[in-house]
DNA sequence: CCATCGAGGTTCAAATTTGAACCTGCCGGT
DNA sequence: ACCGGCAGGTTCAAATTTGAACCTCGATGG
């Protein structure tokens, strides 16, 4: 069998800027958000979501799909977003089992206290740093990365 | 004051691709890890960094640094791996405060039984999919970023 | 119509992560 | 030599995450 094929330099030093961007990053959003408006980025995504979706609500499965987290990880966040009142659950007509995450007004209220800071620190951070060549080589990179990781995913 | 600066569409594909992608990535190597040597995606990182290390060992505080997390989790992860018996922990000698993690030759071993797989799945996640130049870019670009994350962070 | 399979969510226990104390012991200033 | 401050790690409780088991229905093929 062949050597395993390690990664050269530059491949390395690629790797290790796209691991180590991905966590600081992470990690600072969380932190500005949670002292800035007493949320999580998982939380914060997970309105976005809802205020981008028809009628402002989703599918407990739909939200799950579109953040990258497991079915329960889901359940116990919303669970939290409606005991703090920004999102309620109703239940499906059609189909007795599905369930609705629907983002509330005080949820659409403290989407818009949030969103200028966040955005402003993406900007900061990641956007304006790069140049408009990079941002679109990224976009265009790393879209095809997750679009095949969302292909080849292992059905759960 | 000005309207927020919100993300034009590119800008917004952009912080999307890179987001999934980072998410993404983390879980199919942990899963990958986890079924093939068992240890998670964090554990192979710190048997990397003292691998690489002079004499395979290096100082919780360094270690801290290098990786991304707080104190306490990295505590609990070299307790983790001392008791798989992949690291060992050593007091220093000129400080007594100061500890040393080391790698064991277990940990060695399993390093080497981690690293063809885990470098095979970046490469076919990752490395294969972006062009040399789009990898050159990525390189460059989430490196500065990370840069300057390190540089302004806040120190705690 | 009936048995099954599988989808949609939740629950539960176990593993992990985090942040805030908390100990010790190094160090600089007085 | 003595004190206050801080660096290096650990501990502890609380919050989160995960995966497996479970429950309830909807859809499908006989």
């Amino acid at each position: 069998m062949a050597e395993p094929q390690w990664l050269n330099e530059d491949e390395l030093r690629a790797w290790y800027a796209f691991v180590a961007a991905g966590a600081l990053m992470n990690r600072r959003l969380d932190q500005q958000l949670k002292e800035d408006v007493g949320i999580t980025h998982l939380q914060y995504e997970i309105l976005v979501r809802l205020d981008a979706a028809k009628d402002r609500e989703l599918r407990m499965s739909e939200l799950a799909g579109a953040l990258l987290n497991s079915k329960s990880g889901l359940t116990y966040q919303i669970t939290q977003l409606e005991k703090a009142g920004l999102v309620a659950r109703r239940s499906c007509a059609s189909d007795v089992r599905a369930v609705y995450a629907g983002l509330t007004d005080a949820g659409r209220s403290m989407l818009e206290r949030a969103a200028p800071g966040h955005v402003a620190l993406v900007r900061e951070l990641l956007i304006d740093v790069l140049t408009p060549g990079q941002l679109a080589t990224v976009a265009d990179g790393l879209g095809e990365v997750t679009r095949r990781m969302q292909e080849s995913e292992a059905p759960r």
